[in-house]
DNA sequence: CCTTGCGGTAACGTTTATGTCCCGGTGTAT
DNA sequence: ATACACCGGGACATAAACGTTACCGCAAGG
C-alpha cells in the first residue's frame, strides 16, 4: 500500500524525492558535525553554499535544528525527528525491499541498512548511528552485552546517546587486546557504552601476544575470571568485521604471516579469526575471549560493518550458523546480493 | 502507517503537497475540458499561464497528456493515472478518514468523497465523474439500475466513459418527466448512461402533471408497464437531491403551493418528493415511479448531491432506511459532519 | 469570405533565485 | 597576545524563472 503510493507520487511530483533526500542528508550530517556552518556543509556534501543555506534556513524554521553563532546545532525535536525520517527514507528509497532480500539471500533473522546519502564522507558513522539507537530499543534490564572492538563499534559507542537513568545492564568485552589503538580496543569500546547507556561494565586486561603456556595464569586472575564469566553469559553480542590483509598489517604481523594467512585463503576477520571463502577458520590469533563455539551460545549476535570493500570479508564472516543480525550501507548491501547470485535489479 | 509517514513527508517536503494538488487539478481540468489551452486553463484555474505552461510541460513529458494543435488532451496513460491520483490524493488530504466519520455520522455503508480543488468551476463534474468510475466498477452482468434526473445526475451521465463491450444491463428512469428541461430529465439521463455502457434501456414517457384519476390508463399501456415493472427489480438506483424551493421554482410551481411546502418544512427534495429536517415526506408530487417504500427494496441505493448549499437538503432525505452510499465533495462533507454536530477537527 | 475565438510560439522587461565574495565577530591553537 | 579557522549575515553581479504582451495559424460560425 505505501509503496504503491509513493509510486504515485514519484510520477506526479518526482522532484520531491530528490529534494527530501537532501534535507536528509544535511540533518544528518548536522547531527555529526554539529556545530557546522554552512560552508563546511557545502563542502563535505556537493551542494552549494547557497543551496545549503536555504535549506538551512527552512530547518531552522521547522525547528530541527539551531542556528548557533558556532555553527548550526542540532534541536531535540530534530534528534527525534532524525529518528523518523530515517524510516521514511528507508520507505521511499525501497531499502525495506533490499533487506527482505539480503535477509532470505544471507539466512539471517534481520538486517538493517542505512540509506547511503551523498555525503562523500564514510558511512561509518551513519551506520555507527543507526546501531547504536537499534541496540539502545534492544537492551532489556538483566541483559549482558559483549563488544568486540575496530573502528565501526567505536563509532556506535561514539554515536550512541546518553541516556540519564542507569539500566541494570552489563558490557563486556568480548576479547582482550590484540595491538590496536586504545580508542578501538574492544575494552575501551565496552567501557564507553557502558557509560552512555548508564550501565556497569567489566574489562578484560589481557597483554598483547601472550604465550599460550602463559595463558592458565592470566585467566585465573580474579578480575579477568569474572570478566570471562560474564563473557559466558552474555545474550547480546555486537562486533564488526576486518578484511583479513588489513587487519593483519593493522596488527604489525610479520609478513610472512600475513603471506601464510592469504596463502590459507583468509579474506575477513573478526574476533582474531580469520575466515576463508567459505566461512572457515583458517587462523585464530592467540587471544582470550569468545571463540567460534561460543557464539552459538549467545542469543542475539549483530554483526555490523559497513563499506563496499568490505563485502566479501562480511561474506566469509556471517553466517546463519553464529549470526542473527547484519547492520550495513545500501551500497555493501547491493554489493553483497550481487556476490551472493541474487540479482540487484533496481526496482523501482 | 501511510498516515504516519505522509506527516513526516509533510515536515520534510510541505512544498510538494500544494504541488502535487495542483497538477492533480490540471490533469483533472484538462479530463474534462479537452481539448483546452493554455490561457483558457490558466483562466479556469487561478494559476498564472506561465506556470500552466511549466505544469503542462511536466505533465507532457511523463506522458500523461498530449499537446495537440486544438490543446491540451489527456493520454491514455493519463486517464489510467488519473484514477490512481484520486486515491493517492485523498490519502494526502486525509479524505479518507473524513469518509469515516461521515459515514458514522450518516449510518451509512459507505461514502466517497471528491477532494476539492483549486478550479472556481463547479465541483459537480467531478462528483459526476467519480459517481461514474464508481458505478462502472460496481455493476455486473443482469444488474438493473434506476437512475433519477437532475443536474447532477445529469453529470454523471455526460462524463461516463464508453464502453466498447456491451454489458447485459438494463437501465430505466426512476420516474417521468416531471416538468424539467430534457438534458436533466431521468428519461435522457437513463438512455445516456445505457448507451456509455453498452447496455439496454427502457423509457418511461408520463406527461407532467398527470392527473390522479388518468394514472391507471397510462400504466396499463405495456410500455410504460414494462418499464415499471423492471424499475420494481432494480437493484441498484443512483439519485440526486434538490433544495426544496429551488426544485419547486425550477418545476415552476404556483407560489402558494411553494409557501405552503416551506410551510410544512420542506428543506430537500428526492423523486418528487419533499422532505422536512427530520427526514420525513411532507410532501408530493403526484408523479409515476418509485416511493419512499420502494426505495428499501432497492438493494444498494446511491445518493449523488454536491454543494455546501445543499447540505441540509441532503441531511433532510438522506436515511439509512433507505441509503446505502453518499457520494458527494469534500466542503460539502465537512458542512455536514459540522451540522451534524460532528465536530469538524481539521486533523492533520 | 471574413470575423472571431482559441490554440501555440516568441519576445521582453521584471522579479526572483543563485553563486560568490567579503566583512565583522568568535573561539581556539599557537 | 596573536594568528587562524570558522561562524553568520550581508552584498552584488549573474542567471534563471516569471508574468505579460504580441504575433501568427487554424477552425468554427456568421
Amino acid at each position: 500500500m505505501v509503496k504503491y503510493l509513493f509510486k504515485i507520487q514519484e510520477k506526479i511530483v518526482p522532484e520531491m524525492i530528490t529534494l527530501a533526500e537532501v534535507r536528509y542528508t544535511i540533518l544528518r550530517t548536522i547531527n555529526f558535525n554539529q556545530p557546522v556552518g554552512r560552508r563546511t556543509l557545502a563542502g563535505l556534501l556537493d551542494i552549494s553554499e547557497r543551496n545549503v543555506r536555504n535549506e538551512l534556513k527552512f530547518l531552522e524554521e521547522a525547528g530541527l535544528i539551531t542556528v548557533t553563532p558556532a555553527g548550526a546545532m542540532i534541536a531535540d525535536s530534530g534528534m527525534n525527528f532524525l529518528g523518523e525520517l530515517d524510516k521514511y527514507i528507508k520507505e521511499l528509497k525501497d531499502i525495506n525491499i533490499l533487506e527482505e532480500r539480503l535477509k532470505r539471500v544471507m539466512g539471517l533473522e534481520e538486517v538493517l541498512i542505512v540509506p547511503v546519502g551523498l555525503e562523500h564522507d564514510s558511512v561509518e558513522k551513519e551506520i555507527g548511528r543507526q546501531a547504536a539507537d537499534y541496540l539502545r530499543e534492544l537492551l532489556k534490564d538483566g541483559d549482558i552485552l559483549a563488544v568486540s572492538g575496530g573502528f565501526t563499534l567505536a563509532q556506535v559507542a561514539n554515536s550512541m546517546k546518553t541516556s540519564d537513568s542507569s539500566r541494570n545492564i552489563i558490557v563486556v568485552p568480548g576479547q582482550g587486546g590484540i595491538g590496536e589503538k586504545v580508542e578501538i580496543q574492544a575494552n575501551t569500546i565496552a567501557a564507553e557504552i557502558a557509560k552512555k547507556l548508564g550501565a556497569d561494565y567489566r574489562m578484560l586486561h589481557i597483554p598483547d601476544n601472550i604465550k599460550k603456556e602463559n595463558l592458565p595464569v592470566i585467566t585465573s586472575d580474579p578480575a579477568v575470571k569474572q570478566t570471562l564469566d560474564y563473557l559466558k553469559k552474555a545474550n547480546i553480542l555486537i562486533h564488526g568485521i576486518g578484511g583479513a590483509e588489513d587487519m593483519a598489517l593493522r596488527r604489525s604481523m610479520p609478513r610472512e604471516t600475513i603471506q601464510h594467512l592469504l596463502d590459507l585463503g583468509a579474506v575477513g576477520e573478526a574476533f582474531g579469526l580469520y575466515f576463508n571463502e567459505k566461512g572457515e577458520v583458517v587462523f585464530a590469533t592467540s587471544s582470550v575471549g569468545l571463540g567460534p563455539e561460543d557464539l552459538k551460545e549467545v542469543g542475539r549476535v549483530i554483526v555490523v560493518a559497513g563499506g563496499v570493500n568490505k563485502a566479501r570479508a562480511i561474506i566469509s564472516v556471517v553466517s546463519p550458523d553464529y549470526h542473527d543480525m547484519l547492520i550495513t550501507d545500501e551500497l555493501t548491501a547491493r554489493e553483497l546480493l550481487k556476490l551472493k547470485g541474487g540479482e540487484v535489479k533496481k526496482d523501482r
